[in-house]
Order: structure tokens, then C-alpha cells, then sequence
RNA sequence: GCACGAGUAGCUCAGUUGGUUAGAGCAGCGGUUUGUGGAACCGAAGGUCGGCAGUUCGAAUCUGCCCUCGUGUACCA
């Protein structure tokens, strides 16, 4: 992008010397980022809790990578190669470009190549991290965000793309979803592969073409991805997206093989086999499915929720998958080293638990503190000999933290959803006794400063 | 990236043949009540009308460019 010249587009930094007193602060958040509250944070780490307690139980390891690799070291196994470098946050340091990693996969496959000697093989790890990506954000989307992988790395054994299958199911149902609310689908790019030799397709841009295409079945529907196969289709939007040009009795061709819905390839019908011997039902063979272009070579899976999502503003809006992965055999051997196949399975956190909070009513233990109110701050250490009896019993609580009337402590303490609120004026004091007023029932109790903490654990 | 829509007080929004000093509800602040929240009443405050430029005697309103948000679409590791 060139910069523009004009007092208009001046960069923020430039106005403010130029006008000192008007400038004011952005209280605006770049495209793509946004704050995130203490609701979906505590259902996010009820989610991430699950996770570490699924992984554990099916033996993975905790690995955690920093946030920043080097372009070449991720960049370089970007599957869109008709763009590299965009897509991700990058900057030069000393002389070399280094980026904000857009995924998992990829830092595991550097780690993997880097400690190759020492790692147990095969290896399993699995990953919570943020990562970023320099794209447009749409419904749910961000352009930073919290992931979860799981990986196994060393082997052809196709138990491992099972068991990342059914430990995702595993992580979901725990995380309060039925197996009606999810289902996931399985498919392998040999499905592809032996479709485009029927087809007698060889460019490598019509099989591009015609897999995105087949990626937007569930989405666009049949007829629609027909149009795509073919000349091109136009969006509701009047946008026009050209198509990949095949011939009708391509189409058909197939039109056929995905009516047929039956699985062809060895890779599936055994992952389905292992799937019967552990009783895993919920999944699906789905050819559409589609995933990474270039990226993955055997299996891929992806998991789909199966309710409605909406927006702030109560539309429902297309939220696609929630996680999904496959087998990606050459990612390691880039490094150098040998022939390494791996399988990973991903899940983004933010996404999924914007979903949960629709689908689930969480309620959680309060987290808000019992407010000690201010009569006179030069009873400041009777206040703290009640603090200290509450914090001592491990019940969240403070003394007011503001200044001004009783009303307006009430106010604060009703407006943070405090459980209730401790008086402790002169009267009380008198009386060695401490009044307490449940602020959900209105009621009010007196009672010894030595039984406060039991008095109001029965509330809380 | 492309297309369509939107941007007016902290929030939700009124505000058209362009016309004085831009409105309301809620929230916030002060008070009625200096020891009791969720209710009521009263009062004051709060705005570069997303930004910059243009047309005009005059722009929230018309035009252009830009920014941001939303939705779809493209791309998606």
C-alpha cells in the first residue's frame, strides 16, 4: 500500500505534534482484534481444563513455542504460494524477518526438526497458543486467536488419525455438547487424487479450482458448486467468481462419486475399522471435505457443530468448522531431515466457545467479592481484621475501593454482582458484631466477627 | 481483494425537498435521603454528527476520497 500525501491521511502519530491540543487517543481497536470478557474467559479455560485433562489421559505432552519464528521457518511451507508472506504479521529484526506464527503446525514442525535427536519417536504433543493472521475478520473470526493442537508425529499408523478423531469428540462432550450437536467428517485426499485421474484432470489450477469448489458444498449447496465446476458463479452480492471450467460429463463424473458417498480409499475404510474397535460412532465419510490444498496428503477430518450460531445482533451467520486436520507426511522432511510423516488435529478455542456460550447456559461459582463497606476511614484497621477473617477462609472480598456515600457503595457492590455486602459501623462495633446483607434476597444477618466466614459461606 | 449496507452523546437510536443554539431513552454525575443496592422524582453535564476535502450565503443532510464496523463472497495454514 503507498502512502498518501495530504494533511488528510496523515498517520495518527504525525497529527498529534501537529495538533497537540486537539489530539486525543484512539479508544478504537485495530481491524480484527477485540477485548474479551471475564464470561468467555471463564468458559474458555472450563474448555482448556477439559483439554489438558483429555490429553493427559491419552498421553500427550505439554509443548509450548514462542510467538514469534522465522519467516523462512514458517513461511516457506506456506500452501499458497501464489502469495507468500501475506497472510501474516511479520517485521525485520536485525536484518531478518521474523513473524507472529498464523498456526501450530508449522512451529511443530520446526521443533520437531531442531530437536530431532532428542524427541521420543514417535512423538505426541499437544499445544494451547494464540496465533495471528493478516486476513479480513468475519462472523466469530479474528484476526488473533487461541488454538489447540494435537499432534503425532513419527508414525504411518493410522490409530493415531482415529484416536485424534475421538479424543476431539472426547474434549467436545465434556465441554457440555451431545453427540447430536456435532459430528465429524472424515475423507482423504487419495479421494481426490483418484477422482482427477477419472476426470482425466492434470493442471495443477483446474484441480486447484475444482477442490475449493468442493470445499463449499455443505455451504453453497450442489447446484451452486456447479456452477463453480464449471464457468463461474456470481454471489448474492453480484460478485462473480470464475469457475473451474470442467465439462459436463466431468461433472457428472463427480456428481456420481460423491452420491455414492460409500468410501473407496484404504486410508478411511481402515480409520473406520479402528473406529469400530474403539465403538466411536459420531463421525461421517464426507468427500467434500477438503482442507488445506497442498498441504495435507492422506487423511483429513473436520469437525462441524450442528446448531445454529448467531451473531451480537441475533442472525444466524455461516460459522463453518470448528476444528479439523489430517495427515501431512512431508512438513518435517522440509527441514532436511528424513522423511517424517505426521497427523495433527486442531481446534480454534475462541470459536468453539463462542458457540458453547449459545448452546449452554454456564453458570459458575461467583467470582465477584463481598464488599466491605466504608463508614469511616479512620476505622480503616477494623475493616482489615474483617478482610483478613474472609481472605483467611479463602472467600473473595474486599474493602470498598472507592470513595463517597453508602448508597453508592451499595450501587458498586450491586453493579459488580457482589454476593452481598459487610457492614461495620459504630454501631456494630459497640456490639462486637458485624452486620451482613445477602444483596440477592435482601436479607440482613448479625453476627460475631468469629462466625462471619462460616455465616456467610452459606451464601456463596 | 470484490460487492452491498452502516457510522449522530459512554450505549441504543431519532433527525429528507440543505436553514437558527443537533434531540430522546438508558447509563454516568449531583440532589430528594450525610447508615442500606435493584424503584421513583428533580437537576446539571455530556457531541470534531467517523475523517479530510469540495459544492453552497448556509452541510449531520449533497458530491468525492479515505478510515472503521457489519453481512456476503474470495482466500484460508
Amino acid at each position: 500500500m503507498e502512502p498518501k500525501v495530504g494533511s488528510s491521511n496523515l498517520p495518527s502519530c504525525t497529527k498529534k505534534w501537529k495538533n497537540k491540543k486537539k489530539f486525543k487517543p484512539s479508544k478504537e481497536l485495530p481491524s480484527g482484534f477485540i477485548d474479551r470478557q471475564e464470561k468467555e474467559l471463564l468458559i474458555r479455560d472450563f474448555v482448556i481444563s477439559n483439554i489438558k485433562e483429555v490429553m493427559i489421559k491419552y498421553g500427550f505432552q505439554y509443548l509450548e513455542t514462542p510467538s514469534f519464528e522465522y519467516t523462512d521457518s514458517i513461511g516457506k511451507f506456506l500452501p499458497d504460494k501464489e502469495r507468500p508472506g501475506e497472510g501474516v504479521f511479520s517485521f525485520e529484526d536485525e536484518n531478518r524477518w521474523i513473524s507472529l506464527r498464523y498456526d501450530l503446525t508449522a512451529p511443530l514442525a520446526r521443533y520437531v526438526a531442531k530437536n530431532y535427536n532428542e524427541i521420543p519417536k514417535p512423538f505426541k504433543r499437544y499445544q494451547l497458543g494464540t496465533v495471528w493472521r493478516n486476513e479480513k475478520p468475519g462472523p466469530g473470526r479474528y484476526r488473533e486467536f487461541l488454538q489447540f493442537d494435537a499432534d503425532y508425529v513419527g508414525t504411518n499408523n493410522l490409530q493415531a488419525d482415529a484416536e485424534l478423531c475421538i479424543l476431539i469428540s472426547e474434549i467436545l462432550e465434556r465441554c457440555g455438547l451431545d453427540k447430536s450437536d456435532y459430528i465429524v467428517n472424515v475423507s482423504s485426499r487419495k479421494f481426490t487424487d483418484n477422482l482427477f485421474k477419472k476426470l482425466n484432470i492434470i493442471s495443477d489450477e483446474q484441480k486447484t479450482t475444482t477442490l475449493r469448489a468442493l470445499d463449499k458444498i455443505e455451504r453453497l449447496g450442489w447446484i451452486e458448486v456447479q456452477k463453480l465446476l464449471g464457468e463461474g458463479r456470481k454471489d448474492k452480492s453480484g460478485d462473480y467468481t470464475k469457475g473451474a471450467n470442467l465439462k459436463n460429463d466431468q461433472i457428472k463424473i463427480i456428481e456420481k462419486a460423491l452420491k455414492n458417498n460409500e468410501p473407496d480409499t484404504e486410508d478411511v475404510l481402515e480409520i473406520i475399522n479402528i473406529f469400530n474397535a474403539y465403538n466411536f460412532k459420531n463421525y461421517k465419510f464426507d468427500p467434500s471435505i477438503i482442507r488445506g490444498l497442498e498441504y495435507y496428503t492422506g487423511p483429513i477430518f473436520e469437525v462441524n457443530l450442528k446448531f445454529d450460531v448467531k451473531n451480537l445482533k441475533g442472525q444466524n451467520i455461516q460459522f463453518g468448522s470448528i476444528g479439523g486436520g489430517g495427515r501431512y507426511d512431508n512438513l518435517v522432511s522440509n527441514f532436511g531431515n528424513l522423511d517424517y510423516p505426521a497427523t495433527g488435529i486442531s481446534i480454534g478455542l475462541d470459536r468453539l466457545v463462542f458457540a458453547l456460550m449459545q448452546k449452554k447456559d454456564f453458570k459458575f461459582k461467583s467470582t465477584r467479592p463481598i464488599v466491605i463497606c466504608v463508614f469511616d476511614k479512620n476505622n480503616t484497621k477494623q475493616y482489615v481484621e474483617i478482610l483478613n477473617k474472609l481472605r483467611e477462609a479463602n472467600i473473595s472480598s474486599e474493602i470498598y475501593p472507592g470513595e463517597g456515600k453508602l448508597k453508592k457503595q451499595m450501587e458498586y457492590a450491586n453493579k459488580i454482582q457482589s454476593p452481598g455486602v459487610i457492614f461495620y459501623g459504630d454501631d456494630e462495633i459497640k456490639k462486637a458484631e458485624v452486620k451482613f446483607r445477602n444483596l440477592k434476597t435482601g436479607e440482613e444477618i448479625s453476627v460475631k466477627i468469629e462466625n462471619l466466614a462460616n455465616e456467610i459461606k452459606k451464601f456463596i
